[in-house]
DNA sequence: ATGTGTTTGTTGACAGTATCAACTATCTGC
DNA sequence: GCAGATAGTTGATACTGTCAACAAACACAT
């Protein structure tokens, strides 16, 4: 019952969350749908970027950083180095303009970050952030059990076989 | 920067819970999509419920509310009734196999919040909940307070046109 | 009862998001 | 050099969110 409310709550979160978000974004007239402005961010934080280090780092899938990646290096907010490590990859880095939208959208986070925490303390939204980050990483292990045991069942199939 | 954090936690928790809903529901083999399944809980808890209901409660799209429910009556889990009061709206209601569904949904539910969960405490999980209702209500407030904003300047503009 | 404005729901269109599978090029270890 | 793993690209498909135009029915003041 309170389990059921938990679904509920996080449904809505998310909702209001990225409306808010996009909301912000029109008001800010950054013109980039959310997952560019969190690629973005990654690029911007993450030293000697790859595609693979977003992929890891956001958990999306490759195809879309692909292409989330080209559209940011069309309009002129990246660009694509050699990495002499490993030619398969490319280093990702922000331009003058890539860093001129990432300070925007960090005021635009910091605003939505206080329009969401709202009245609430310090220390709750904390305790908050403490709480969720344990959910996400149940939840990642629970997914990670789950393959194991698929494998588990493969090997074994393999092996009775 | 403990703000941008907060961005940062609830779009991974977000794209988390979703992913564990679907896993889920392959695993459950409900074969329906997550929006699916949130209108159809909406409708079995909802007494007298029509499709404007469901648009409140879930704060989605009358357009998208609309080809979900088709999609649930071609389904057979929920038939249309004529509304008596209002011959605009239909009521809805679940179909027997709509109900049998609806079990396995809260099931599958249950468990998905569980496995969230983990080894937290019920407290902790009430805490999380308690202040993630707060960020939804005080995100919703600033939504409503904006738009008022923007329709005072559209007042203001006439009254000094 | 009639006209005006509102509400309920439908339809069409489009952009954004999430995944999957197949494929190339490159790397690693043997 | 070969086998298998890894980085990234491309194509396909389904799900999601939003907007705008619209019809039918309603509310209500005249």
């Amino acid at each position: 019952m309170s389990q059921t409310s938990l679904n509920d709550v996080l449904h809505q979160l998310m909702h209001v969350y990225r409306r808010q978000l996009r909301l912000g974004i029109q008001r800010y007239q950054l013109d980039l749908p959310v997952t560019h402005i969190r690629v973005l961010k990654g690029i911007g934080r993450t030293s000697e970027c790859t595609a693979h280090k977003i992929v890891q780092h956001l958990g999306q899938d490759k195809a879309r950083v692909t292409r989330v990646l080209n559209e940011l290096l069309t309009a002129g907010l990246i660009i694509k180095t050699e990495n002499p490590q490993d030619r398969r990859s490319l280093f990702l880095a922000l331009t003058e303009a890539g860093h001129d939208m990432l300070k925007e959208i960090e005021a635009l986070e910091d605003e939505t970050a206080q329009r969401m925490a709202g009245d609430l303390s310090d220390e709750e939204v904390a305790t908050f952030m403490k709480t969720a980050s344990a959910m996400i990483h149940n939840t990642s292990e629970c997914e990670a059990r789950d393959a194991e045991q698929l494998e588990g069942v493969c090997q074994r199939s393999a092996q009775d076989g």
